[in-house]
DNA sequence: CATGAATGAGGATTCATTCAT
DNA sequence: AATGAATGAATCCTCATTCAT
């Protein structure tokens, strides 16, 4: 993960704010995020970049050496940034099916989250994973969470409350399509549909969709 | 896909083909949808669309306007596409989870079938429906998914084979999670987990798995 | 004069509105003239002219063989048609001071009537009278203006109301530039001096101060 | 006239001619003025405004935003030169006569030596004051000559050498027409009078042509 | 480390004109 | 005579990147 916290300014005063690495490319960073994740990779702007982060443009170019780095580094720092939260998550103490549903609220609240993560998504995919696939770093993240759904899935079928031979990488996939779809597609959706999916309770309606989907679908 | 009109050239003989309009805003429609389903629309150059619709640019401005025009042109297209495609469907003469069965899967087939429409969909999301807003005709196109998933549900209701209370959107939310998602991300989840989500057999399951969902989801 | 009035369709019933070689050149003259006046040479569009004379655009280059030709006929047009107003001024019964009062007021009536002229005229000497040197037509329409005002100072000299030595040449540039650069100027002027110069009554006002510009001018 | 600003190059040597913002700026807007004048709005070229000002065209957009702002920095600038030009004449000890003869000259002669100004006011009228009228700057610029002919009129009623009632906005626009008109519209006067309006003798003898209108109108 | 002016390649769009019918 | 589709050259403008200071 890039530079989620910035411990800096420890070097000087902390008023002065020039010729402090850390703060520049964490500037960048941020304001690239926000960028890619509204325009995609095409039509974000390396100068509308450096302009909200404040920096010279050819900081950005020093630190990342171009859009094409920037937006790698904003890729594998958005992949980080969820395996890093994933991995707070601890079910081993719970019920399966109490375990089961905090993992799908976890993986939904997420995304509610961090609708930057989705977008990169989106437009990643859209480039059919020409950057995440030279970048050897985000591979070698796995998602805890698959390890999690067989611990769960075993401790289920041994308590008779969840049905045998289900994939976890099946069940991931599946979590994480429900979540992602409705929002990254709720422009749409709620255009054609004429119904606000933006709202507080459609959104609580759809998280606990997602549990019930999932949590039926396991059932023996 | 591409010649959703072309009855014409019954004029002469058909094997000319200059002074064609139908033909030439076909090939430029034709040409575009493949640059925007593969580039996104800050990605797609309008003189590559020209010159794969071996065309002259400046008739692609007389046709439809502009890029903007363009592609609100294939997005309607693309959502008069699948409408059509949808109104096939006949499921009246179905049982209750036979009929949810191939709904899902013509859905599932669909998604396959035409994945210029997902990255449509995925690329119009990313601007958040900028230009569906503006379409009025798109949202004119109900999806007549939604009545025979109700009809569906009412019948499966009557039958006791699905539980009472399930709201049709959801389902179909649902159901286009599961299958678009998948095929969208394709490329990162592959990627991720080092496992290959195009080949026949993953496609196979899945659509099955779907299914599943979808069944467990409305069993009572 | 190209076709200032269209005694056409007189050939069969005056309905129908094709095959009328008259009626047609005359519809694009008449929207070249607007044209070219409200727009200039270069910010002229041919396709403009077309649309607003409702003609298609090849019978433009049919008549008028192209945007040059089109623009050396409305500037003919124009030089013919205040020629042939010129002409209608008869002074030779006025008296002297008379006489020049009505040759003033009619050449500033004309080009209130007629701002097309000017802002030909002004178009043309943009580009330095690129057009007009090429037209042997215009140079021969000698204006028999220049006459009248000879004539005139003739008299008035003889009756002592006019001063000797003038000459009729200096009077009639007098007289224009008075009139056309305050109408030529009214956007800038009334601008710059903060001043409705486009009302009736700074009009009026204007019309006599050229009168009694020209005319202390000529007093003994 | 270029050179409006060129102080700079006193840090170094002043030969190299790389990284010299201002140098650059008023380089682009030199080569604009000669094209727009040259030219008309629709008529300049934005490449060939680069081409002659030894620049990249970016910088031209850097600089002035577009074609547009270039426009309007023009004729800003041709306005604020004129009336800076306007602000060195100093009549207050002249006698009224002589005076105002030194007025009507100093803008015979401006006019003269800046026939760019007469083209881009020329220009600027054909487009109905599209530019001018929503430059704030232009119309604070207060000619001062509005100011000196008061003045000249005042003195010239007291000694009786004027008569009374004149307005001097209109003396101002008579003044401007005579010389203006003449300028502007030489290419097509000279053509259709046969006469050469450009020579010497000929300019000389228009000059004092406007200072005896000018004179004999105010004449009491 | 930091600045912002400069660059060249390419992007969308528009134009007057011609061609096939 | 009349139509409107088709063309290629230009036109304005934008982009990611580099250079001089």
């Amino acid at each position: 993960m890039v530079a989620e916290s910035s411990r800096k300014s420890l070097t000087k005063a902390g008023l002065e704010r020039k010729r402090d690495p850390e703060r520049t490319s964490a500037a960048i960073l941020a304001a690239a995020i926000l960028e890619f994740s509204q325009k995609g990779y095409e039509g974000a702007r390396v100068d509308a970049i450096a302009r909200h982060a404040k920096i010279n443009k050819r900081m950005l170019y020093h630190y990342f050496g171009g859009k094409e780095g920037l937006y790698l580094a904003v890729l594998e720092g958005r992949y980080a940034a969820i395996r890093s939260a994933e991995r707070l998550l601890d079910l081993s103490h719970r019920a399966p099916v109490e375990g089961m549903r905090e993992l799908v609220l976890f993986t939904w609240q997420y995304f509610l989250d961090h609708p930057e993560f989705l977008s990169i998504l989106a437009t990643e995919n859209l480039q059919r994973a020409r950057f995440l696939r030279r970048s050897g770093a985000v591979v070698e993240l796995n998602s805890p969470l698959i390890e999690e759904i067989r611990q769960l899935l075993l401790r289920g079928t041994k308590t008779g409350e969840f049905r045998k031979g289900v994939d976890p990488v099946q069940v991931y996939i599946s979590i994480a399509s429900l979540g992602a779809f409705y929002l990254s597609n709720r422009w749409t959706l709620s255009t054609i549909f004429q119904r606000d999916l933006f709202k507080e309770s459609e959104l609580d309606a759809w998280g606990k969709h997602i549990v019930m989907m999932v949590l039926s679908f396991l059932r023996p």
